[in-house]
DNA sequence: TTGTCCATGTTCAGAATTGTACAGCGGGCT
DNA sequence: AGCCCGCTGTACAATTCTGAACATGGACAA
């Protein structure tokens, strides 16, 4: 078959997987994607290739047929790839991240466990609010809110972070009606930092009374919320795993934070650079559930 | 490696093929998409893979070691291509490809030819100048000489036919010179049909003076001229070949037809249409001396 | 029964890729 | 020496592909 061989990657990854999310999320591209791709080669060999059951996709005795040839391309690609490796000396060095605080504690949380999957590269993770330092390369991969209307910056969404009320175990809260709560002391952000998420919406929730405990950072608030210097909001994903923090209520449906990883362009190809954006973006799909307060 | 696998199989043609041109006519794409697709293997692997000599790309010892499981993967792609081949009726069937008479001859002539190649495939030749076919799939494949902005026909180039002036060995013809070729008796079409190729060209070289014989067709031109009825335009691929015929000076620079294969995208992807349609490509590749008067 | 989660299908805007056309260079032939 | 042909590199317009977003449906748990 003379044309497009990566069609055959799409379909073994599907034949795999069972599902187009699956198979998407096991390729780093969209189930849509994966759709289309499987359509095309479909339509290219003028078979059909996959079953489509109620919950799975599943070959057809066709699309059997072509798997062990498939698997063979696989395993010569995969040779191929350990063979680049030890050609080219740029799948190591160093990776430079730069997310905002709680993002980058939630990443250097994980840090060892990505390092083991990276081997050779070694990433350094900085916390920053400031896109400067993409275009002066002091930063490969940035994480951030928005995307930049930047020339050459690509980006890919990584997910959604949700935010909820916390309470130290030690501080004792017995009406949780929100006149109750309101009452009570609170940890939040500066006046300078009104826009981080749920400082608007805590204003309002207390009729415009500022936090009684205020500071600059997400890792400050979590360190006075969760010594019982008052309530707090904070992302999930940061004070569900605290065992000295426990949840006020259900997630806030109104406060919430996009997670964007952006590079760009040119160095996305670089091997280095792409293993930890893949990382990267694994691990967002992995702990989805804890960034959306769902574990 | 599990990136595209498909820029191996370029990696593949131009280490086979030597140069990007031939690389690409291997491929069925342009040489830039070449270059691009190899260039992107090379960032993604992080070495270089061609030394680029005066006149030839050559692969460097790191291309070298990628060959044997690139070929591994091209067997394995050919597998799933006879397999395909047995699993899908769609390769089998009929392919309709409508011309003007002058292509359609040509394509008549090699068809026996394709035929060998395509196997399965019957084809029909049809002579015609109009669109309405291809719309109303009564044929499959058009060579026309301009693209149509019409939705959903995709356009490839297939060449550009040159003219020349021809005599019959039979007819005598003394002297060269521009008076002297214009006073003898000409072939050419009829007033219907004077933007064919070539025709305003000789009424101006004629000062005016229509040609004293006329039809509504190449192939009755051809006939004509061949059997000393007079001097003719005619497109150098039906000429040429003609051992009745003899050229009468050059190329006429400024008579030439364009062609372009018109398909409506949505049969492109058949394999018996993508077959045809391959064929053709190459037999204009193959033919292009031909074509352009220099065989 | 209702709500939540996961999956697929569809649409559209944006990004990426491709082919055409052209310029320039080198080699070979006349 | 000049011309022609083949090749590569580049620019730009057109085409193709992709992902985000959203809607819908089904399954499962409370």
């Amino acid at each position: 078959m003379d044309k497009n061989w990566d069609d055959l990657r799409i379909f073994l990854a599907l034949a795999r997987g069972g599902t187009l999310t699956t198979a998407a999320k096991a390729l780093g591209v969209s189930h849509p994607t994966v759709s289309r791709r499987v359509q095309v080669l479909e339509k290219q060999i003028g078979a059909r290739l996959f079953d489509r059951l109620p919950d799975r996709f599943v070959p057809t005795s066709a699309g059997e047929e072509l798997l062990a040839d498939t698997e063979a391309m696989e395993k010569a690609a995969q040779s191929i790839h350990r063979r680049s490796a030890g050609l080219s000396d740029t799948v190591s060095g160093t990776v430079r991240l730069s997310a905002e605080e709680a993002t980058a504690a939630l990443i250097a949380r994980y840090s060892a466990e990505l390092r083991s999957k990276l081997q050779q590269i070694e990433f350094e993770v900085v916390s920053s609010h400031t896109l400067a330092n993409l275009s002066r390369r002091e930063a490969d991969l940035l994480i951030r809110e928005q995307v930049p209307e930047l020339h050459g910056i690509v980006a890919r969404k990584l997910g959604r972070l949700a935010y909820a009320i916390y309470a130290a175990r030690s501080l004792p809260v017995k009406k949780t009606t929100p006149a109750a709560l309101a009452a009570l002391p609170w940890v939040g952000f500066d006046d300078d930092h009104l826009r981080m998420q749920g400082q608007s919406w805590l204003l309002e929730f207390r009729g415009g009374r500022r936090p009684e405990i205020r500071g600059n950072n997400w890792l400050v608030l979590h360190e006075a919320a969760r010594t019982g210097a008052g309530l707090a909001v904070l992302p999930c994903h940061l004070a569900d795993p605290d065992p000295m923090l426990r949840r006020v209520g259900g997630v806030i449906p109104d406060v919430f934070a996009d997670q964007w990883l952006l590079v760009h362009r040119d160095l996305r190809a670089l091997p280095r650079v792409r293993a930890v954006m893949d990382a990267v973006i694994a691990l967002f799909q992995r702990e989805r559930p804890l960034l959306e307060g769902r574990s």
